[in-house]
DNA sequence: CAGTGAGCGAGCTTCCGCTTGACTT
């Protein structure tokens, strides 16, 4: 009997049944060795050391101490048994920088030596698991090792940055290289919403009567080009050297009612082809961001979803930054279009896939249909589940159906001195678009008539609106997920519970499915940047990425690299670090936020009160400021129910989580 | 004399990334 361990249960349970008898396919479920978390971890004899708290030996090479995570003990055990009985062992963890530590503690946890054999594949075929297992190759200690200084790093930087909140702020604060780089995202976006000052301009249309009928829309007068939303700062105003027309509101009747008595000369008439390619298939990112646009699914909603569909054999792995499908995929899912849709729906060639984030491990294929690629009616599944897997399923046959292909009409027109104009674009091959429309409709987009140059048409109908420039946009869960991943921050398995960290800090909060930075969340963010801007700077973790990269290449040893960034970098910045309570100035108010005795308040003319809980930064106002100051404040969040209940559970919880004194002195309490 | 309360001190919090259930609410 020969035994193979690979990471997911599921993937045991499929591989197990590809190669059959003579085969033992046991799961490890991911990490089964780590630093530990709490000095009770530690064996011991290690309790006593000055580094016991970090787990790591700074002195001694940045020496790792590993204990077996809590609950993997029986896995352990098992995975001993199993190893016990096998004529040979095979560690099949994932083919990437983690999977291959994990083969690594394995061995070590195993005790296979220095004769441990490792394999991987890229897909889980009959043909590719022979391949693979007939070829094993020794764990590379140098890919093993770019892990280890990823682990020890993460460690050092949280553990040592972390304390520096609990004496500037109090609590339980913390930081660390993802969630304080992702919270510096976010808090610069919210900054610069409530620093944004909005500028008012005139958008003019008038309709154009051909046939059939369109509006254009007035962009210049004279020659100059009248302000669109385009022309202003964010401080609302106008850009330098721009040149244009800003109406008020009566030029814009004026105009209104010219524009009624005029005709409209086409002066140019522009066709250009425009080709739309399919999207990719889904990653885990872009699946997030689909599911939160169009089903409304917020990010730990589509994770559980999606692990059921997973589990159940409906989709493949669900944790990946890889869009590529494997040869069976692309032949089934032609298949299933040329079903559908005929043989003219299919480019001749199958269409593959790249990545395009820069930290890309590419351990699993793209996120599709697993198996026979079943219909999404008759999966038998239903509500949010079933919506799901029909994007996943619909997406992933999109990406190898033909482009669409049409034309985009560009028409220019004079009235009298002004410029009007109007565009629109128009499929003519729907190619994938007839199953998956990925782009958002656009207000200005209509079907345009035919017309030639110099044509006229009467104008009617005309319309002014006032417009205001808008700060830029909040982000929502999925969105934010994607700029993770293209910073690079976070991986697949984590992009979900860095948000979770986040709101459970209370540094962020979802409202309306989108993300707000609380006061506590700018307070934190404001002193990070100050005390320990390498942490919250987001070509950190790129950088780190390069260097990682070169360790598992053999040209950087872990020491070389830890004593430039922790010993040369972070360990000088924290030590240097001032313990005071940070202050952020409020962008649209004359106010700061700071600290006080471990609680965020608001301080203004003179005064500094505490902020009452649930309050944004945006609910601040001339007006809700003077009456938090004044106490006179009433927040529907204050007297809701709501509030109280969801303060009660969490006190609970962290009572019952603490020492046993804590539970007695509860016992003794109740009647 | 018993019970209460202020004040003090000690101990705790924390990272990222890989996997699922087994638990509550």
């Amino acid at each position: 009997m020969k035994l193979l361990i690979v990471e997911s249960p599921a993937k045991a349970k499929k591989i197990q049944s590809l190669l059959g008898r003579g085969w033992t396919v046991r799961a490890c479920l991911g990490h089964v060795r780590d630093l530990p978390a709490r000095k009770e971890d530690l064996p011991e004899k290690h309790c006593a050391l000055p580094w016991a708290r970090l787990g790591v030996n700074v002195e001694d090479n940045y020496a790792p101490l590993y204990v077996i995570r809590e609950g993997k003990h029986k896995t352990i055990q098992d995975l001993k048994a199993a190893a016990k009985g096998a004529e040979q062992v095979l560690l099949a963890s994932d083919p990437d920088r983690e999977g291959e530590s994990i083969a690594w503690h394995l061995a070590v946890l195993l005790g296979l030596g220095k004769e441990a054999q490792r394999v991987t594949y890229q897909e889980i075929t009959q043909s590719a698991l022979r391949q693979a297992v007939a070829h094993p190759r020794p764990i590379d200690y140098h890919l093993v090792g770019a892990q280890e200084t990823r682990r020890v790093l993460d460690r050092l930087a949280g553990y040592g940055v972390s304390p520096l909140l609990w004496s500037a702020v109090g609590g339980n604060q913390s930081a660390g290289r993802v969630q304080s780089a992702a919270l510096m995202l976010l808090s610069q976006r919210e900054q610069s919403r409530l620093a944004f000052v909005p500028a008012s301009y005139w958008r003019v249309t008038v309709g154009v009567d051909s046939c059939p009928p369109f509006r254009a829309t007035v962009v210049a007068l004279r020659d100059v080009p009248l302000a669109t939303a385009a022309s202003f700062t964010p401080q609302g105003e106008l850009k330098p050297d721009v040149q244009v027309v800003q109406l008020d509101a009566g030029k814009a009747e004026q105009l209104k009612a010219y524009l009624e008595r005029q005709w409209g000369v086409v002066q140019a008439v522009e066709v250009t082809p425009v080709t739309r390619k399919p999207p990719a298939p889904f990653t885990t990112s872009t699946l997030q961001q689909a599911a939160n646009a169009r089903l409304k699914l917020g990010a730990a909603t589509v994770t559980k979803l999606a692990q059921a569909l997973y589990e159940n054999g409906f989709i493949t792995y669900i944790r990946t930054d890889s869009p590529s499908l494997s040869e069976e995929a692309q032949t089934l899912a032609r298949e299933a279009i040329q079903g559908r849709f005929g043989p003219t729906a299919l480019p001749e060639k199958a269409r593959q896939y790249a990545t395009r984030s820069a930290n890309a491990q590419e351990a699993h294929e793209a996120i599709r249909p697993a198996g026979k690629f079943l219909i999404p009616e008759d999966a038998g599944l239903s509500g949010d589940e079933l919506a799901l897997y029909r994007l996943i399923y619909d997406r992933t046959l999109a990406s190898q159906m033909r482009d669409a292909t049409g034309e985009k009409t560009s028409i220019t027109l004079k009235a009298g001195q002004v410029t009007l104009h109007a565009s629109g674009t128009r499929l003519i091959e729907k190619g994938f678009t007839v199953l998956y429309d990925d782009q958002e409709a656009d207000e200005d987009e209509q079907a345009l008539p035919r017309v030639q140059v110099g044509e006229s048409f009467a104008l009617r109908d005309a319309r002014a609106e006032e417009k205001r420039s808008s700060a830029p946009a909040r982000y929502t869960e999925g969105k934010f997920v994607q700029l993770m991943e293209r910073a690079g921050i976070g991986r697949p398995s984590t992009y979900g519970s860095t948000l979770d960290t986040l709101q459970k800090r209370g540094y962020v909060t979802v409202r309306q499915r989108q993300l707000h930075v609380t006061p506590l969340g700018l307070l934190i963010a404001g002193y990070l940047m100050r005390q320990v801007p390498q942490l919250v700077d987001t070509t950190f973790t790129a950088q780190m990425e390069r260097d990682l990269d070169r360790i598992a290449e053999g040209e950087l040893t872990r020491t070389q690299y830890l004593d430039g960034v922790w010993k040369g970098n972070l360990a000088p910045a924290i030590e240097r670090a001032g313990r005071t309570p940070p202050r952020v100035q409020v962008p649209h108010l004359d106010a700061v936020f700071e600290v006080r005795a471990g609680q965020v308040q608001v301080r203004a003319q003179g005064r500094s009160v505490p902020l009452p809980e649930g309050l944004l930064p945006e609910d601040l106002t001339e007006k809700t400021l003077a009456d938090v100051l004044n106490g006179t404040f009433k927040g529907k969040r204050i007297k809701r129910e709501a509030s109280t209940k969801g303060k009660a559970p969490r006190k609970t919880r962290r009572t019952a989580g603490s020492s046993g004194k804590a539970s007695a002195r509860k016992g003794a309490r109740s009647p």
